[in-house]
Parts: C-alpha cells; sequence; structure tokens
DNA sequence: AACTATTTATAAGA
DNA sequence: TTCTTATAAATAGTT
C-alpha cells in the first residue's frame, strides 16, 4: 500500500527500516485499538523496536491481560501446580469474571441491543420491565421538578415581602428627613412631596418586585 | 475501507460484531507480523474475543516478550514483577469486584431503582435511553411475530396446495377406474369422466381453502 | 466464503 | 519528523 509494493523481508537500509517501523507501528496499534473498540475484545499489543524502545497499547491493564493469557494457558496445559492461595485467589477472580459478563449481557438487552438470543415472551418481558422503570424515572423527575418549584415559589414570595417591608422602612425614614427640613425652614412644596411617596411607591414595587 | 465508512463504536448487530471480528482480527494479526519480519522488531499481539476465544501472535516466544515486558516496567513499577502471584490475583479480584459494583449500579437506575443519586439531567438521559431501548425492543418482537405470520401462511398454503395435488390426483385414478370399466374404447368416453368429475372436487376445494 | 466498491494504510518523495 | 500523493491493501456491505 503505497508508491510501490514491497516485499515483506528485512528491510535493509537502516533509515527507511526506520521510518517504516515509525508508520507501521501506528498503524498496527490503531488497528488494534479499532479492533478492541468495534469488537469488544480484549486486546493487547506489545512492541520492542530494534532499538529496543518499548511500545505497547492494552484495552484494558496490561497486567490482566497478560494474567489472564497466563490462567487460559495454564487451564490448556493443567501446570496447575499453584500454591493454595493463588488458587483460590485466581478462582475468585474467574467467578468475578464470570458475574461481570452476565452483569454485561443483561445491561446490554435493557440497552436494547444484542436482542438476538430472547423469544417473544422474552422480549415482552423486558419491555415489560423498561416501562416499569420509565415510569419510576419520570415519577423522581417531577417529583425533583416539583420540589424546585415549590422552593423557588416559597423563597420568591419571602423575598417579595421582604422588599415590601424594606421599602416601608425607606418611606418612614424619608418621612422622618422631610419632618427634620421642616424644623428651620418650610414650604409647601415638602408636604406635596410626602403624599405623592405614600401609596403609589408600594403598588408600583410590588409590580416590579413580583 | 469497505463499501461504507463505519464510526468506530462497539457494532450493535451481534452477527456482524463476530464477522468484523474475524476479519479485523486476521488483518492485526497480518500487519503485526509484517512488522515484525520488515523492521526486525519483536511484537507480540494477545486478543480475547468477546466469547472468550484467545488469539495470538509472537515474533519469538510469548513468555519471553513477557518477561521483557515486565523488566522494561520494572524500572517504573516494581508491582508487577516483585509482587508475589497472590497478590496480583488479589489486585485483579478487587478491581474485578469494583467494576461489578459499578455495572451493578447503572443496572440499577436502567431498573428504576436507587435513582437518588441523579439530578433531572441525569434522569432524562436515563429516560431517553430506555425510549430507545424500547423502541429497539418492540422493532424486535414486531420482527419475530411477522417472521412467524408469514412463516405459518407460506405453510398453510404449501399444505393447500398438496391438497388441491392430492385431490387431482385421486380424480384421475377414479377417472382410470371408471375408463378401465370401459376398457378398449376411444378417448372421446374418457374426457366426458374426467369433465364430469373436475369441477365439482375443485370447487369443495375452493370453499375448504378460503 | 467470495466478491467488489470504497476506504484506509502506507511507500516514496519532498 | 511531517506532509503529500499515488498506489497497494484492508475491509464493509452484499450475494
Amino acid at each position: 500500500m503505497g508508491r510501490g509494493k514491497i516485499a515483506i523481508r528485512r528491510i535493509d537500509d537502516s533509515t527507511s527500516r526506520q521510518v517504516t517501523f515509525s508508520k507501521r507501528r501506528n498503524g498496527l496499534l490503531k488497528k488494534a485499538k479499532e479492533l478492541a473498540i468495534l469488537c469488544d475484545a480484549e486486546v493487547e499489543v506489545i512492541i520492542f523496536s530494534s532499538t529496543n524502545k518499548l511500545f505497547e497499547f492494552s484495552s484494558t491493564s496490561m497486567s490482566s491481560v497478560i494474567q489472564r493469557y497466563n490462567q487460559y494457558k495454564e487451564e490448556n496445559n493443567q501446570l496447575l501446580n499453584h500454591a493454595p492461595d493463588d488458587e483460590l485467589w485466581q478462582m475468585e477472580a474467574t467467578i468475578l469474571r464470570q458475574q461481570l459478563q452476565n452483569l454485561h449481557e443483561t445491561h446490554r438487552q435493557l440497552m436494547g441491543e444484542e436482542l438476538c438470543g430472547l423469544g417473544v415472551e422474552g422480549l415482552q418481558k423486558l419491555e415489560n420491565q423498561l416501562e416499569i422503570s420509565l415510569k419510576s424515572i419520570r415519577k423522581k423527575k417531577e417529583e425533583i421538578l416539583t420540589n424546585e418549584i415549590q422552593e423557588l415559589s416559597t423563597r420568591g414570595s419571602l423575598i417579595h415581602q421582604q422588599n415590601i417591608e424594606l421599602y416601608k422602612k425607606l418611606h418612614e425614614a424619608k418621612a422622618y428627613a422631610v419632618c427634620d427640613e421642616n424644623n428651620g425652614f418650610t414650604t409647601g412644596t415638602n408636604s406635596v412631596c410626602i403624599q405623592t411617596y405614600t401609596p403609589t411607591n408600594l403598588h408600583i414595587l410590588a409590580c416590579t418586585q413580583a
């Protein structure tokens, strides 16, 4: 795949080999990753360059794959000469992995994937379960929203109430200030001012703060 | 690289995923081999399918690569090489148990239980997912039912067809029996015989079919 | 398991 | 190393 075709054997030219290594290494790692994602597989790649540099990819954890690999090989080769502790933990891990796998399958079905193994009856049961789930989820959502609205509304009217109080106080303060001014020099305009503040402003307030 | 482009994410259809796995697995192993040869590198690939089958490639010996890998890692992470086997397994079990627990929680939420940890947004996402699931499940169910109906219908008409054939044969047999009585006479009589039988039987048949 | 239309990887060159 | 581009190779969808 390139300008020309090359035979699959060691590239003699060192520079060219280095360049090809870099390109193909990336290609391999990319494809490993894609395979793992696309096909839900556990994939692990280890590469040592001729200059002894390490490159790796692992879809899960490297050590877990290696462990699993060893486990697989041991099962096949029947080289089970383990210390008891080892075996116990290993067994535990195996059981857990199995459980995880089962749960994974159920989970997929709940997500509407991998329905092939199910008959009409199974599908119906799944459907019923999901409808129950939906009902429960919607109820919970409504509950939260209702609460939020309730709270907001309560807080709103509280604030509004405070506002009214504040304006009342403000008004009183102003009224006193006017009275203070009247102490020395009296004019007709002052009394007019007081009267215009009292009822009208409170009404306007109620509108703007609501 | 195919008839169409695909997004790199888990393939939902299980058959398709299986096929792709098979193709890409071969591709990956081939490329690993080529890289090892072309660039004189030590390459190792381990693949576990979602059905837990093992596939592997190693340019030298697998255990030697793993050993080398562990040696390489030893510098950064002493745990992998130095910890006794049972500790490694214990670690693995712990990780698996954690994964199981996480999946369990998600599972409960899909079942409409334990929704307390979720906000409105999370609930909405869950709801959307379940609706997608339901759609997919109902589609599958309908598919199965439609197929069943189709099959029954096909089998029904097949049986009916057989019925017609049987009646025809029966009639012919009777016609010949009548002709045998007329031993040696010409075709004129035969055709009359047939005509008297034919329409009646077909009529009866037509009624049973409908 | 083949086939083939496309997409992707990459060899060569800059 | 990185970019470009012509071409080889891989593979998605189809039969």
